[in-house]
DNA sequence: GCTTGAAGCTCTAGTGACTGTAGGTTTTAG
DNA sequence: CTAAAACCTACAGTCACTAGAGCTTCAAGC
């Protein structure tokens, strides 16, 4: 009786998200709808928590919504390929690869402004020339299509 | 007379940025206002220029607009002590710092996943399987504060 | 001076993936 | 039966832009 019939908060607190966001899964058709009490309550069972724990895993591992949402109807096909499937799981390792060389590149730019005495003046701050000129940067930093 | 009264599209064009971006600085009060024409265009001058340029270093550095809005006021403090600005920067790198981090274990994560062969069934797919289930996963992955 | 096309203007809405709030209703334990 | 906790819907806000509609202005050629 502890899955059958589960309370959203109940769902929100065994899976580690919000209720708030269960409701937006359900608002834009990830999760299907609930079962609901006599009192309009939603009420969850144990496919339920599965669905939504692939989908609070997978977004931690940085998987965006319509991946997603991709990845599910494909888990339901037991018998076919698995090719689609790891295609997106590529691209996502891409994607993250993208970001890690960028933010590596912003790390050593941000660690060569910050070697610098402290208690200097703004007007010698390594910080601030660097920032009011890129020509004062070693590394192409910029930013082409992955930022943050 | 190329800097003395720029378009903004030509600004944007030599700082590399949207036409909408400037606009929305403006809005937002992050870009003082230009000088208009008789018919209400804007005009830009070299000080707009330098400006918006150091906007947008601090942008591609990853920076967030209310840690750029503090740097630009700090970098018209020629003479007093940059540990304000230095903090910003530090803070920007912790952050950096907390986001390589995380991308690193999803990295390690999705490829662990990626290793199996091609052609399996769904059934057998390592991808669907650490999805569901992230007692599979070896790296504590999940998202702390930083996410992405 | 006139035409024309590029570039400009304001205002509004949309992005992704939630999160927060207001104001009301239902459930449940005592 | 009461009171508190949890739930409901609906909407606004986050961040840093980006896109579009519908209109006006500018600059160049004639
Ligand atoms: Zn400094
Ligand atoms: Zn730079
Ligand atoms: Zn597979
Ligand atoms: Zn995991």
């Amino acid at each position: 009786m502890n899955d059958v019939a589960m309370p959203i908060g109940q769902l929100a607190r065994s899976v580690g998200c919000k209720v708030q966001t269960i409701r937006y899964y359900e608002q834009i058709g990830l999760l299907p709808p609930a079962a609901r009490t006599a009192g309009a309550q939603r009420r969850y069972g144990e496919a339920h928590r599965q669905k939504l724990s692939f989908i609070r895993h997978a977004r931690e591992l940085g998987f965006p919504l319509p991946a997603i949402r991709e990845l599910l109807a494909l888990a339901h096909e037991q018998d076919s390929d698995c090719a689609r499937a790891d295609g997106i799981a590529r691209r996502q390792l891409e994607a993250v690869n993208r970001r890690v060389a960028m933010l590596m590149s912003l790390r050593s730019e941000l660690e060569r402004m910050l070697k610098h005495d402290h208690g200097n003046r703004i007007r010698d701050c390594r910080v601030i020339a660097t920032l009011a000129d890129h020509g004062l940067c070693i590394e192409a930093h910029h930013a082409d299509g992955a930022d943050s």
